[in-house]
DNA sequence: CCGTATCCAGAACGATACTG
DNA sequence: CAGTATCGTTCTGGATACGG
């Protein structure tokens, strides 16, 4: 075994590259917003465009595209005139909840703490 | 209440902006990378620029300098000549332990499933 | 209705050289 | 040792107009 990982109390340890994985699957302004709203309830475009507040059109045919490819939504096209395109999550996408609740539960819990962010500066 | 958090099932639901903070925080290439190897143990500038492979010492300095004005890690110079610096992780940074091994959890069971990274594209 | 094409501004990131 | 300054590239995201 090349890397042994030791778990030591509560240390967050090497193997960053599964991490990384993660991150770069997750990354960017929309997916998780996204990811978020369909986890709700499956979408048409136009819904997912209100929902996700502040996107463009452009960035969330593209998110949508990028999710797709990484088999973590759905996308469903009903041959009704005009065409009626459906966004679900999958139930790889619905893997990701522990994530997207760790990430919210410490959002929360840490909200008042925030004295800096990068993008206000 | 303005805003009633439903709790179904397994459900991620609403209240993205705790979500958003938290991305915020740790948006990046090198922020996480740069936690987890300081979850391992304190360092000097020049270790954590070999610990964190592929950083530049711009980045390093950078990403160093938004982590603390977060409290995330903490700066340590010691008075000796010439100069050592040692940045450490807080009690505050610890606590996003939870998270990333989500991340590192989710990453590792589903990496063989991973068939589209955008920046490969 | 469901997007795509084009153009563009700004941010993120990197290489290299340099400083106290 | 611990960074900063400068410059250049690449990536991200938005505005607007258009197409099936």
């Amino acid at each position: 075994m090349e890397a042994v990982i030791k778990q030591e109390r509560n240390l967050c340890i090497t193997h960053i590259l599964p991490i990384r994985d993660a991150l770069d699957i997750l990354s960017g302004k929309w997916k998780i917003p996204i990811i978020v709203a369909l986890c709700v309830h499956k979408r048409r475009f136009k819904e997912l465009h209100r929902d996700v507040q502040g996107i463009t059109a452009k960035m969330l045919s593209k998110e949508l595209k990028e999710l797709e490819l990484n088999k973590l939504v759905k996308r469903t096209v009903h041959d009704t005139s005009p065409v009626t395109v459906e966004y679900s999550i999958t139930e790889y996408g619905h893997s990701l909840t522990p994530v997207i609740n760790e990430l919210r539960d410490w959002g929360m819990k840490h909200r008042d703490k925030i004295i800096y962010h990068p993008e206000e500066a």
